[in-house]
DNA sequence: CTAAATTTTTACCAAATGGTAAAGCAACGA
DNA sequence: TCGTTGCTTTACCATTTGGTAAAAATTTAG
């Protein structure tokens, strides 16, 4: 009697469940994005899910719950990049390739930017345990291959947290603040621009003089 | 007779009111910056200000009122080291000298960058008028100051706005994702690191080539 | 000291919010 | 056909929320 059912069976989800946990997870993460978790309301999820609001209980145990759901699928989209961030290759070419990819994810998936945004400006309450778990122990390795590059003369001296930090923020900027670029730039595509300036502003910072 | 009382007169605040105004705008930014505009709550606001919710609602109309006043108020100190930025000047060092003020705002009031930050994310909704009047057009004519420097080779040919979204964004990344930081460099004061990084990233970006 | 003006408190309220109970409806296997 | 399971709706509920009315207390001006 091969695989006999566990004590608690998985139980694989209907496609009843799987589209509605989808329509639901995509309503939120438009409002929590936006409001933020307080600001949001489950009212509105639910509207946006097309379904009503116990009908939206029904698949999630609560608001926190579909909070705590977007946010770790998110972190791991988020950290994937980083991860790829490879020893072995070109330092300079790596680094740009990380920042091409952060770019682009934060004009693809711009929501998502805007979310984990809104959590860390809260003070990251709900998402502090997987910031020291996940997030810093690779930080630190991938600071420690940087500094690696840079000692071996493959790259300029910058400061690798620094560094890091400068490439985040330069190319989430572009989904968090879109409100405003909208405005400054009338509606005009950022993406190829973007892509331009942060290409040619970290190749200057990263290439190693000769010397 | 000089200066006879206006039809609607102004009415200097007292002291008192001088004094509460402050209180609840003080605690109304901490709150607001934290959780946005609808997260926020007049309960909240109130019990940091030590106010009761009527008594606070007797200085200010409502809710909005608060809000849109400490907006305005913020978009003054905001725009401010923009404006200084001087054609006159020496192109890296007037550009250098306005990424050191912009660090040093975003350290020293992180709660106002916060604030600005939750109200773009929510699509600028109670700011989108102030932007296209006021930040614009000085957006507009500091790109314009940049574009000439480039033109006359005192300046490494960058895009300006670009450039411009790469320190509004590299410097408020140090207030808006401080908790994000805290746990990543481990409570160690990030300041003088940040000068240093982004002084020196600039720099390079900036400084024209020799031909 | 007293009267007017200002400030604060108490007692509310209607709407919104997160959440629940339970009945109704649908799907499906035996 | 029936019963079981899964999904949806209706009808609620307690709390929180932004806000008001008006009395009470305090400050200020004369």
């Amino acid at each position: 009697m091969p695989d006999t059912p566990q004590p608690t069976p998985p139980k694989k989800p209907s496609r009843i469940q799987t589209r509605n946990r989808r329509l639901i997870l995509d309503a939120a993460l438009e409002v929590f994005s936006r409001d933020g978790y307080r600001g949001a309301t489950l009212d509105e999820i639910a509207k946006g899910a097309g379904l009503s609001k116990p009908n939206l209980l029904y698949y999630f145990d609560g608001k926190t719950e579909i909070y705590v759901s977007l946010l770790s699928q998110l972190l791991e989209t988020w950290l994937d990049p980083l991860i790829e961030l490879d020893a072995e290759g070109d330092p300079v070419e790596e680094l740009l390739g990380y920042v091409r990819h952060k770019l682009d994810m934060a004009l693809e998936l711009p929501l998502e930017s805007k979310l984990f945004a809104v959590e860390i400006l809260q003070g990251a309450p709900r998402i502090a345990a997987h910031l020291t778990d996940d997030l810093k122990p690779l930080f630190e390795r991938k600071c420690k291959v940087i500094q690696n590059w840079i000692d071996a003369g493959r790259l300029a001296p910058v400061d690798p947290a620094h560094l890091i930090f400068s490439i985040w923020s330069t190319t989430q900027h572009y989904a968090d603040f879109s409100a405003q670029m909208s405005v400054l730039l009338s509606a005009q595509d950022p993406k190829e621009r973007a892509h331009a300036h942060l290409e040619q502003m970290f190749r200057r910072l990263l290439e190693p003089v000769n010397q």
